[in-house]
DNA sequence: GCCGTTTTCGGCCCGACTGTTTTCAGTCG
């Protein structure tokens, strides 16, 4: 059973934070804690990559010695260091460094004075009033501790970002009531249109702070305050989620702008580029000798460094800042580009609605076409239609067709690929169809070997054309099921075939990093909305989001184009 | 431990807030 990379990111993170317990060289730690993150979010597995006996120590923040222990950890699922580590340190230590207010230097604290060794320990230490008589603690230390304590679960997950849009809008629309505001607005992964967000980052300029950060912490929806300054609060929400509204003058609001909306990795790269041409870069400006040259507006930033602008979903440092230093940065697709629909259902199998109910729905939003994908025989579950069911269904689309004026609707189905990768229909029905959408629902733990070949062969079949949601991922609920991205897309590639990006905000599958390796590799994405009810084709916004963080452009997204371009794509 | 258009050695982001101090360490983002 091959290693997967968040595994390997997580072993070497719970290094990191033992070694920063043991006190040991900061940098090292952090270098433990950026190679977990590449390795994390890299698109290809780690394992594949030496299989193909690629040179892990090419890849960022990874170098000869990690190369070598992530090497161990595929062949042996073990990492010899941590394990030396954790027969020195309890291993639960690194678990205490979760609860808030405690870092590693009070961790060892409270194992070296008290024993503290995990969690129960440290309620009872608590509860004995042990912890608040070692020096640094104090009563307050100990009654957050105590409160962090009850709250933590120990799965603490990252918000979906259509979720933390529900918690953002009202919270927004109160702050815009606080008096001498200027600019506001939500920065963070929020902006960036991360999947999933953290927390809130709010930025707001205003001349007086006070006023703001009072509005602010009162607030119905607020729990806790946990911090309260001048130019930065925070607050726990009672959804848990937790709020950052920062405050500065409005000559800083681009810089500002800048460093609230990260990614940390961006910031960093940008202030070291800043660095190299005598400036330095914060959150107030740039400054060139302590002189203030740039930051009222974001442009003026990049200005400095010698970049154009760069769209919040690019800001991942991956690659953007170059792109942005020669002119090759996409023009990131938008929603008014997209033409039409390629995946959606109607009541005939687990659809909320009729074929006519979607069909003016869809014309509504402008589109030109939409395609019906009902879903096919074998999945009862969802009422998947029989060779008869569909052969009506498709009659039923002509009649429709016949009176609709401004879309047409495409005949097609979203077609299971069965365990064996033979698709869930022969292929004299398959051939009614303008194309098809095909997915699998079932057998989801086979191997990752097995899995991507069941893919591969169905994609020998001429009537494979999109294969939908392609990891069947539910974000926060469902992992992935395994396979070998990079050789599906090649597969892709050479029959002519296409990758959909689910729009379903709980999917959004594929992955930003997985759109970007599509694109590079020359695989054309279909975004399509799955929709289940004529409300679910609005989720397109949200795979439009994901598609420009994966730096999809017009070209590369097989329905921004006119329906007689689109259904040639399908003459395979 | 990683990295390099100043460097193969010597850097590695840094400002805000809290609590416990009595001038600052620890934590966080």
């Amino acid at each position: 059973m091959p290693i997967h990379n968040r595994e390997i990111a997580t072993k070497l993170n719970r290094l990191a934070n033992l070694l920063e317990i043991e006190g040991a060289n900061s940098f090292r730690v952090r270098a433990y804690r950026k190679a977990a993150s590449t390795v994390r979010g890299y698109p290809r597995s780690m394992s594949d990559m030496l299989d193909d006996g690629e040179n892990l120590s090419k890849l960022p923040n990874i170098g000869d010695d990690l190369a070598e222990k992530i090497q161990t950890m595929v062949m042996t699922g073990e990492l010899p260091l941590l394990q030396e580590v954790e027969d020195r340190t309890p291993p639960a230590l690194s678990e205490l460094m979760k609860i808030e207010g405690l870092g590693p230097k009070r961790v060892r604290k409270l194992y070296e004075e008290l024993d503290i060794q995990s969690l129960n320990d440290l309620e009872e230490a608590i509860k004995a009033g042990k912890v608040q008589k070692i020096s640094g603690f104090g009563n307050k230390s100990a009654e957050k501790i105590k409160l962090r304590l009850e709250k933590y679960s120990g799965n603490e997950q990252r918000t979906r970002l259509i979720d933390a849009e529900e918690i953002a809008a009202p919270l927004l629309d109160y702050l815009k009531d606080a008096k001498g505001i200027g600019n506001i607005i939500i920065a963070g992964s929020y902006r960036r249109r991360k999947e999933t967000v953290g927390d809130l980052d709010i930025l707001i300029t205003a001349k007086d702070s006070s006023p703001v950060m009072n509005h602010f912490i009162r607030y119905d929806d607020v729990e806790e305050v946990v911090s309260k300054g001048e130019t930065r609060s925070t607050v726990y929400l009672r959804s848990g989620m937790q709020v950052d509204v920062r405050v500065v003058p409005e000559e800083s609001y681009g810089a500002a702008k800048i460093y609230f909306t990260g990614s940390k990795a961006h910031n960093i790269a940008l202030r070291k580029l800043g660095t190299k041409k005598g400036y330095k870069i914060n959150e107030y400006g740039v400054f060139e000798d302590n002189e203030r040259i740039a930051g009222e507006t974001e442009e003026s930033v990049y200005e400095c460094i010698d970049r154009k602008y760069i769209e919040p979903e690019l800001r991942e440092n991956r690659g953007e800042l170059d792109a942005a230093a020669d002119g090759s940065l996409p023009r990131l697709i938008t929603l008014s580009d997209i033409r039409g629909n390629l995946h959606t259902h109607t009541k005939a199998s687990d659809g909320h609605h009729s074929l006519k109910e979607m069909a003016k729905a869809a014309e509504k939003l402008g589109y030109e076409y939409l395609a019906i994908t009902e879903h096919s025989r074998s999945l009862s579950i969802a009422s998947g239609l029989d060779r008869d069911q569909l052969s009506r269904h498709l009659d039923e689309i002509d009649e429709l067709n016949a009176q609709l004026e401004n879309i047409v609707l495409l005949k097609s189905s979203e077609v299971d690929i069965l365990e064996d990768g033979r698709l869930d229909y022969p292929d004299d029905i398959l051939k009614k169809l303008d194309f098809t959408v095909c997915a699998i629902h079932q057998k989801f733990d086979l191997s990752r070997k097995k899995q991507t070949e069941r893919i591969l062969r169905a994609m020998d079949n001429p009537y494979f054309h999109v294969l939908a949601h392609p990891s069947g991922r539910l974000i926060n609920e469902r992992d992935p099921y395994d396979t070998n991205l990079e050789k599906i897309l090649e597969a892709a590639k050479e029959r002519g075939c296409f990758i959909e990006l689910n729009a379903q905000p709980q999917r959004l599958d594929l992955t930003d990093e997985g759109c970007k390796m599509a694109k590079d590799m020359g695989v054309r994405i279909s975004i399509a909305s799955d929709a289940h009810s004529t409300s679910d084709l609005k989720h397109m916004r949200c795979g439009i989001d994901q598609a420009r963080r994966g730096w999809l452009e017009v070209k590369d997204v097989i329905n921004c184009l006119p329906r007689n371009q689109l259904l040639e794509l399908f003459k395979r």
